[in-house]
This record gives structure tokens, sequence and C-alpha cells, in this order.
DNA sequence: GGCCGACCGTCAGGATCTCGTAAGAGTTGG
DNA sequence: CCAACTCTTACGAGATCCTGACGGTCGGCC
């Protein structure tokens, strides 16, 4: 779910990173080199970046400095050993951590998770496990479980339920769980209907007389917490 | 007192490296080949090795290869300047960090320390020995027992099974399981489809049923705890 | 060296499950 | 009572998984 702006000149460095994060759980953009690193927050928004200190034309220093201008996104830095004097620049920039290289791609990899744990709280509902009273969903187990007992749930129930119970009393339109949950911009809402449905079958006592998964007539559906 | 096993033909490198490790409070052991450095750990255990890629003989790569098969010590990689490729095939076949040459003997002390304290860190998820209910899987002695009786295992299979019953309740995805399991950042997903069907054969009591290395519709494969 | 078996990765066919869609019945609000 | 909206059911297409088989590789043994 997060994504992570990986950003190196070395098509080595980047490759070995990047799919080191994507194992961990990461969405991840890649960036070659400063100016296509700006372009791309822009354009997609990263949640971290993880920005080499050396690079072709716009050098890192520079490109955190403008990316400080307009945002608080959280910076790792990568600097080459004997860069000391750098190190100390980049972090007065706000870096929010540095890790020298060489590297071990798994340490980044948890300097990248401690980061966004850490700036994570102000940001919206995203942790791994959501619970709603007797109901927990754990979306790193990929476990639903309902008053201890596991919850047969195929991957869409499970996304839709997840969504649902990490807004609680939200009004979502049909519309904006197609988007949200299924990632189309379009489609047919009934789909959301039949899916809701399923869900409710799991999920409610009496899924005829629904008492979390509510509907709100004209609108959509909410999430009543327990 | 941690073990330190360090593995360089050249003899003037290895007393530098040995000398600074002595004087950083550890245990040391030498070995100038492939060769002596696998047969010292049969008999002597260390809890890291210092591995250097170019051996004469049988080289770094394969000798970690060959650690790899029975045991998860913690290995850092000595790799000369420019040997980029070399660099990234180790830290695929499992290296936890790598150093490049010529190295601050400093330097090599503190990520020595550093790889030892996320060894030990992380040591609950990672024991040596995993059970649940009636099955036991001893990396250590690489040995699985299912009621006491020992599982005809192979290699990929022992390993696919120890990484799986020590995360039971997780739900992992081919591509991670070929990433953790494997080490490899890509290849065919069915590999673990046919890996995980031939240890159903062994492991389940009917296969056509799984009780405890069920699918995830849509996700990939779960270790159920008994 | 050459044979052999164990193991591994790949593939294709068939079985199984999920998902989106449609269509009719039911319900709500005006 | 009507229109709009929601619920329910069913079904076929497509995705996903299982299974058996095959060829390649490696190490051991003759």
């Amino acid at each position: 779910m997060p994504n992570v702006l990986v950003v190196d000149d070395d098509h080595t460095v980047r490759e070995v990173v990047v799919s080191y994060l994507r194992a961990g759980g990461h969405e991840v953009l890649e960036a070659g080199d400063g100016e296509s690193a700006l372009a791309t927050m822009r354009d997609a928004r990263a949640d971290l970046v993880v920005l080499d200190l050396m690079l072709p034309g716009i050098d890192g220093l520079e490109v955190a400095r403008r990316l400080r201008e307009t945002s608080d996104v959280p910076i790792i830095m990568l600097t080459a050993l004997g860069e000391e004097t750098d190190r100390v620049v980049g972090l007065k920039l706000g870096a929010d951590d540095y890790v020298t290289k060489p590297f071990s791609p798994r340490e980044l990899v948890l300097r990248v998770d401690s980061v966004l744990r850490r700036a994570g709280r102000a940001d919206e509902p995203d942790a791994s496990v959501v619970t709603d009273g007797d109901l927990v969903v754990d979306a790193a187990r990929h476990v639903a479980t309902l008053r201890g007992e596991r919850l047969p749930l195929t991957v869409r129930e499970f996304d839709l339920l997840r969504y649902l119970v990490a807004h609680p009393g939200v009004a979502w339109s049909r519309e904006q769980l197609l988007r949200e949950v299924w990632g189309w911009s379009f489609g047919d809402q009934s789909t959301v209907t039949v899916h809701v449905r399923r869900l409710r079958e799991k999920v409610e006592v009496d899924p005829t007389r629904p008492r979390r998964l509510v509907t709100v007539w004209g609108v959509g559906y909410r999430w009543e917490a327990a």
C-alpha cells in the first residue's frame, strides 16, 4: 500500500533495492536522476523517498531541498562511505534517516518500515491490522476473524471488509468503493451490491437484518462500529 | 562470546582482520580456502562468517551456497571493487552485508557487530528449531520429523516447509515464497505450486484435502498451526 | 568416462473456484 | 401507488489451481 520512490542513477542498485522493497510489501516507483524524481513526485506522490546523494544533474541535496518546499515526505538518504560532511548536511536538510553505501538491502527495508511507522501516525489509518470489537482484519496474514473464528473470505470480500472496517461510520457510495477497493474508475455498480451481499452472508449474524454493514439509502453503505 | 570465522586466502588480510576482531571482543576462527571453511563450520560452528569472494578452489559464492544449505549463519561478503555482478549474486544468495576492498578494518568490525545485533534480535521467528504440534523442523541438523518419523524431504522442500512453519497463519504469495525461500527476485511461480504439491504428498495425511499447508485462493499458501 | 537415479523447473490439460453481469423480486420514500 | 433503489439468485466467462509428465542437471557409482 505505501508508495516508495527510489532515486539512484545506478541501475543495479535500483534493481536490488526495488525488489527487496516489493518483497516487503511496498509499492515502488523509480527514478534515475533528480529531474525525473521531482517530476514523479509532482505526478504520483510517494509516501517515502529513498534518495541517493550523488546524482547526475541536480544532486540529491538539491532534490531534497526542493521536495521540502512543497512536501513533508520522509526522506532516507543514501551516502557513500566517507561522505561524512554531506551526511550531516543531509540531515540538516530534513532527511529522516541515512544509510551508507555499501548497505544491506534488508537493513534498508527495515529503515523504510521504521520511518514509515514513525510518519504513519499522522497519515490515514493504514495499519496492517484493523479491528472492530470481536472482528479482526489482519492484512499481513490475510486473515479475518469474527469472535475468534476465521472467516472464509475471498480476496475481494477481504479487501472490501478491510476498507470498510478501517473507516467506521463513513458512508461510501458504490462508485467510491469501486474506485478505492476495486481500483476502477468506472464499472457496473451492481458489482458492489452483490459483493456486499456476499460479505453480509459471512459477517452478519442475521444477513437479512444487517447490523454492521448497513445500507445508507440513496447513498451506499456504511460500517457501524460495534 | 560470539565466534567469527574469517575466510580469505590472503594471509595479510586475515591477520589484520583477525586482530581487529579480537580487539573488538570476538572469538575468531580462520580459514584460507573454501574447503577448510566448510570443514571448520562443520566442526566448530561460527555465529558469523566473513567471506572473501575470490578464493582458490571452491569460490566464495559456492561456499555461501553450501553454508546456506544447512545453516542460517549470517554472512558478510568481501568483494573487490567493480565486482558489481558478484555483489548482486552474493546478496541473492543470502549474504547479510558486503564490504568492498579495500576496506577499513574498523568499518568491518562495525558491520560485524551490526549484523550480529540484527541476527540476535530476529532470533524468534528464525529459531534453529521450529515446531508445530507433532511436526518438528530442525534447521541446524536439517531434519524434519512428523509424529517421530523422519520425513524424506529434499532441500527445497525442507526450506519451504521450514519457512512456512516458522510463520504459521500467514498467507504468502508465490512471489514472496520465491523470494524468501528460493532467493529469486523473478521466476516462474508454478515452481512454487509444484513444490507445494510435492511437500503435501509427504506432510499431509490426505494430500488431496490439505489441512495444514492450505491454499489461499487468489493469494498463495498458508501454514495452519495444528 | 559413462550410466543411473534423485531432484528440480517447466509446461499443458483439466478441474475448481471466483467474479462480474443480468434480470426479476422486493423494499423504500414520496 | 409509483418510481427509484436495493436485494436476491443464477450463470457463464475467466482466473486460478492441481496434477501428471517431461527433459535437464548434478552427484554418486560402476
